[in-house]
RNA sequence: GGCCCCUUCGCCAAGUGGUAAGGCCGCGGAUUGCAAAUCCGCUAUCCCCGGUUCGAAUCCGGGAGGGGCCUCCA
């Protein structure tokens, strides 16, 4: 399947052509882990989780890499701040940004170097520069000279002149040109240190990120993701000093995503209009959050609010309810569908439900061919859901009869549906549903409940039917009649 | 001031030259004792103006509005 990827560094859509066959390596920039995790952090991870999902299903070997910076000014101010070593509020940090990526069912990450493990990999590095003329020391710093790299600022389309015209750079009389940036920072007393050979300091911001991708991916590799708010200076210096080093093409596909949006503006901890994920999650399910943020292209900005996610969660609910029905249908459970990893054979379509499900899921890996299109793909499961229902509806599958017929091709249209919403890593496991399926006393009630109304409904006492479920409705749980039962759900 | 992007139904959102996916909300119908669930049906000519083309939401020019970056940021 050719596979087509818009390309920032060349402003437009490419085929997808990997270093290695077969193979792709994908560095996508993680935090710096000074503050807990607000929804913006989760835009890249759920993202590039789900492109080497895709990927992984065409066939291709991934390997996805996401870093953490772990040291930086931020993490000294804040840790001072909150009266913990630069360490300890790096590991709680890091730990709440684990968590929520766990939670998010962002499974694919297979490294997570961190920036203090590698302080050996970034004085090489760094040493290399100086040697090859792209860096130099000055008073204890060490700087890169974007004069000397030929081609600096090709990532963001500018010319280093410029960039001399924004008004935030930092005059130093350290560095030789104001677009210069350090490498290696003079450590003050009391801050995090590592011996170098211009004496105690730390590495500057960017040099971590191209010594780890050139250690666990080499010098050259396929994606490099990241917010559409690194792209300058983060990315462009990240790719000048790489590729001044190895001398080879860094990169060969950089992936930008868009950034999170509250009330018009970019959520980011600098503005201070973050939405902490964990707060977040307080109110809504993780598979809330994952919907949203595939529910656009991920190119786009997406505009955070309470009432988008309560809309998603009802759209997500029609889903779930109809993993109910595929269990009363067939007594198997969704969740324990298999979920394939690969491209299996394609799907034969022919006559039946199959005829109509296999050129949606068609479509949906077309979507995704064409620049990881998940709010597109997302409308086709959309599509299949009402086919799905409709057949079962009139194949009257929730009736007795015997029909196994009908009752496979349902069974292999959603198997179908399974394995395009794995892809998206939505519908993994079972919500769990805090009082429903788990408390015993609950059911054991509404049960009770539920055959008074039946026996009221035999009588044809409908007054005291109706009451027991508008009771029951003011509590929060629905009933539904259907042939022979009735079932409750909570909301 | 420089670079870049966006503007599609009430809201969200696909669509990048061939005549507008999908979701939420709303309305009508089937089904139901009544509901719920499910199904069916209904609601846009694409910010404005001009151009290119047999044909444009899609390309070009101009205008209006909004956003991002210009060394803190996913």
């Amino acid at each position: 399947m050719r596979v087509r990827v818009y390309n920032t560094l060349t402003r437009q859509k490419e085929d997808f052509k990997t270093v290695a066959e077969g193979r792709v390596g994908m560095y996508v920039c993680g935090p710096t882990v000074y503050k807990p995790s607000h929804v913006g952090h989760m835009v890249g991870p759920v993202i590039f989780d789900t492109i080497k999902r895709f990927l992984s299903f065409l066939g291709y070997q991934v390997t996805l890499v996401v870093n953490i910076t772990d040291v930086d000014d931020k993490l000294i101010v804040e840790s001072a701040k909150r009266g913990f070593s630069v360490t300890q509020l790096a590991e709680t940090i890091t730990a709440d940004y684990l968590t929520n990526l766990r939670l998010l069912r962002v499974d694919g990450i297979d490294h997570f170097p961190r920036a203090t493990a590698h302080i050996r990999e970034i004085i090489d590095m760094i040493q290399g520069l100086i040697a090859k003329g792209f860096a130099y020391p000055s008073g204890g710093d060490v700087y890169f000279d974007v004069t000397r790299d030929e081609d600096y600022g090709k990532l963001c389309n500018r010319d280093p002149e410029q960039l001399e015209a924004g008004a935030r750079i930092e005059v130093s009389g350290l560095k030789r040109n104001p677009g210069d940036f350090a490498l290696w920072k003079r450590a003050k007393p009391g801050e995090p240190q590592w011996e170098s050979p211009w004496g105690p300091g730390r590495p500057g911001w960017h040099i971590e990120c191209s010594a780890m991708s050139m250690k666990l991916l080499g010098p050259s590799f396929d994606i490099h993701g990241g917010g559409l708010d690194l792209q300058f200076p983060h990315h462009e210096n990240e790719l000048a000093q790489s590729e001044s080093f190895s001398q080879l093409p860094f990169a060969r596909f950089w992936l930008h995503n868009g950034l999170m949006k509250t009330g018009d503006k970019k959520m980011s901890k600098s503005e201070g209009n973050e939405i902490v994920v964990t707060e977040l999650l307080k109110k809504h399910h993780p598979e809330t959050l994952r919907y949203l943020l595939l529910s656009s292209h991920y190119r786009s900005p997406i505009e955070y609010s309470e009432d988008r996610l309560l809309e998603l969660r009802r759209s997500l609910e029609s889903f779930y309810r109809f993993f109910d029905r595929f269990k009363r249908i067939t007594g198997l459970d969704y969740y324990s569908l298999p979920v394939t990893a690969k491209q299996s054979e394609p799907v034969q379509g022919g006559e039946g439900l199959m005829g109509k499900i296999a050129p949606l899921r068609q479509s949906f890996l077309e979507f995704m061919a064409d620049d990881f299109n998940t709010g597109g793909a997302l409308g086709i499961l959309h599509e299949m859901l009402p086919i799905l229902n409709r057949f079962a509806d009139q194949a009257g599958l929730e009736s007795a009869g015997p029909a196994a017929r009908a009752r496979e091709e349902f069974h292999q249209g959603v198997l179908c549906l399974r394995e395009l919403f794995s892809l998206m890593g939505l519908f993994l496991e079972p919500i769990s549903t805090p009082a429903a399926a788990s408390d015993q006393t609950l059911d054991g009630v509404v049960r009770l409940l539920i055959d008074l109304r039946a026996d009221a409904r035999k009588n044809k006492n409908f007054a005291l039917a109706d009451q027991i479920r508008k009771r029951l409705t003011e509590l929060n749980i629905t009933l539904e009649d259907r042939q022979g039962e009735t079932t409750w759900r909570q909301g």
